[in-house]
DNA sequence: GTGAAAGCGCTAACAG
DNA sequence: CTGTTAGCGCTTTCAC
């Protein structure tokens, strides 16, 4: 559009067009005042209305490759599912001005996540924000970018087994303690916890069982307990499989000789699916048996879903919080900060609807 | 952690480990088997060991800035809301193989869009994925991502006035007007149609209108047509502001003095916020109110929600079958396809559920 | 088959 | 204050 038919206009053409060096153009573009050297205003300036003129766009593969840095950081997820775009948007929040995110996702293959990891890598991000898988095999490559490329990551939501990164979650353990708690305190004696685990790796489900058991030794219900409904390793996230899994904790339920009067489920997603199954064989919630699960997603907080929840505390959702707080530390680390070595447990609280109730 | 202590290794110390030079290297790693050259097997293979041994990793900026090429696509959205993930998973299930995607988000702030698109250029990604505010304002980085950098563009959802660009869409006007008619079909007449403008450069809603209107007198309705419900433009993403719509909506439906029968909304969210606002305000769906929306969330298959919608053909979610349409044009485009000037309307039908009876 | 040399566009000393 | 000179790590003719 511009007179110039050239393609891309360069630091040179500009160069060329006023009359001076490349090198008196990178540091006139790039502002250089604050350092020892300044340049004279009328050649800053005369430099500036050229590039402005000529179109220039500086190219940030050359800027990045000659000055060993770059403004883009790694977001590796183990999946894109409801909650992602939150996480996303945390993320965003906190550096989303200074930086670009490359976005990684690996479907939970550990060997797509060390693929990924190598075009983060090879692209010489800042910094990593990642869901790692914790499968061991990968242990090589997170050892690699945090020791040999010295690249500041973070992992979100669970730890690599291995190898000591900084870990920003929600607390696990207080999310079921406390849930379990509510529930007792609304009478509830005979409790069941049900969750899913993704992977041997990761250590969320056990935390979530952990929290739940203690609640129930504290108050001297371990005879009620009957343990937490293990479900199978699966991806949850395609419908069906989530469907099947209600009927099937609802089954198990229901076989009980002393039925449960109170459920926790792992994630308020799957605690729709229960309220569905529920309504679809007639089990009226919080009469027959009251529902509590964790997350507290946005749907929850709907008339007519109205769901008992753990939420983080603060003012967004989970995802969001931990996302916003993954970003804080690495943005930390970026500037040079030191991790002081201990994980970052987001805090959580109930959030008492109506799908639970008195006994 | 190998013995070597080099921070980084590249092609040159490959070569002088092997004993050939850098040039034989990256041709050997890059397995210049097809073209005319071929590199002796003996060499290729001392060559691989020895970047296995090393631990060589390409520096994807080098590569990039001297092959004037990336494998890096933009993703420009306009925020990160549900749905979103959606969308990404769309374009990763189609790009994901080959490209990463550099997300960047404007959140609805023209200049902001700018200067994402600014470092996208500059970043020379291979290709975009844009989901535009449509301001005239930005017009000139469109036609400058186009036509001066030939960087091949699809947009997504809506066009961007000015300049003729690809764009992949749900079929609006079908939206509207088939979910009207089948509204029809279940006997009502007077039917209304509310939804929210983000902008007035956007023409979604205008063909959200347009459907409704033309089912409307199609149907000999006009009459009964008092026009769609105009709620102002507003970041309805924010739960706050979308209940006080629902509110808003349902207060212009109580005034009416023949209330309409059954209300067709812009999208599940909204319709979800309505569904939540009769149940405090005592409207029963749909004795009193048929509720229709468009898009079929998840959610909306839930039995306690229930919703009738209109949803993309196929089987994916709207927002994923968008992300996905849009990919694949990219892709063809990126290979070096031609574009044929038409936009690519997304079929969609209507899906009964129980939100919608008979009058 | 393989190497030498030039260059992608920019930065970073170090001179002048 | 500004220009010169080297690279950053890789690709890509074009000779040998």
């Amino acid at each position: 559009m511009t007179a110039e038919g050239k393609m891309t206009v360069t630091l040179k053409d500009i160069a060329e067009e006023v009359g001076v060096s490349p090198a008196t153009v990178s540091l006139a573009i790039r502002g250089r005042k604050a350092g020892k050297k300044s340049l004279s205003p009328g050649t800053v300036e005369a430099v500036l209305k050229a590039a402005k003129k000529l179109g220039y766009r500086p190219n940030m593969l050359a800027k990045n490759l000659a000055s060993q840095s770059s403004m883009t950081i790694g977001v590796l997820l183990s999946s894109l599912v409801f909650g992602s775009e939150s996480f996303l948007e945390g993320v965003n929040m906190v550096l989303g001005g200074e930086f670009t995110s490359l976005l990684s996702v690996y479907n939970r293959d550990a060997a797509l996540e060390r693929a990924e990891m190598e075009v983060l890598i090879g692209n010489r991000v800042a910094g990593i924000v990642a869901a790692c898988s914790g499968d061991p095999e990968n242990l090589q490559i997170y050892k690699d970018v945090s020791q040999t490329y010295n690249i500041p990551i973070v992992l979100y939501s669970r730890r690599m087994p291995g190898i000591k990164l900084p870990v920003v979650r929600a607390d696990h353990f207080e999310s079921t303690f406390k849930a379990t708690r509510a529930l007792q305190e609304l009478g509830h004696k005979r409790i069941r916890y049900a969750g899913i685990s993704f992977s041997k790796w990761i250590e969320t489900h056990k935390l979530y069982v952990e929290g739940y058991e203690a609640a129930m030794r504290d108050a001297g219900l371990e005879n009620e307990m009957r343990g937490a409904v293990k479900l199978g390793v699966k991806d949850w996230v395609k419908a069906p499989n989530v469907i099947a899994e209600a009927a099937n904790i609802l089954d198990t339920w229901a076989a009980d000789r002393e039925r449960a009067t109170a459920l926790l489920v792992d994630n308020d997603w799957l605690a729709y699916q229960v309220l569905d199954e529920c309504r679809r064989r007639g089990i009226r919630v919080p009469q027959d048996l009251s529902l509590m699960s964790i997350g507290d997603y946005r749907f929850s907080a709907l008339s007519f879903v109205d769901l008992s929840t753990m939420r983080v505390k603060g003012e967004h959702p989970m995802e969001m919080m931990v996302g916003i707080g993954t970003a804080e530390l690495l943005r930390d680390l970026m500037a040079g900060g030191k991790w002081d070595g201990n994980d970052i447990l987001l805090p959580v609280e109930p959030c008492m609807r109506t799908t639970t109730g008195r006994v």
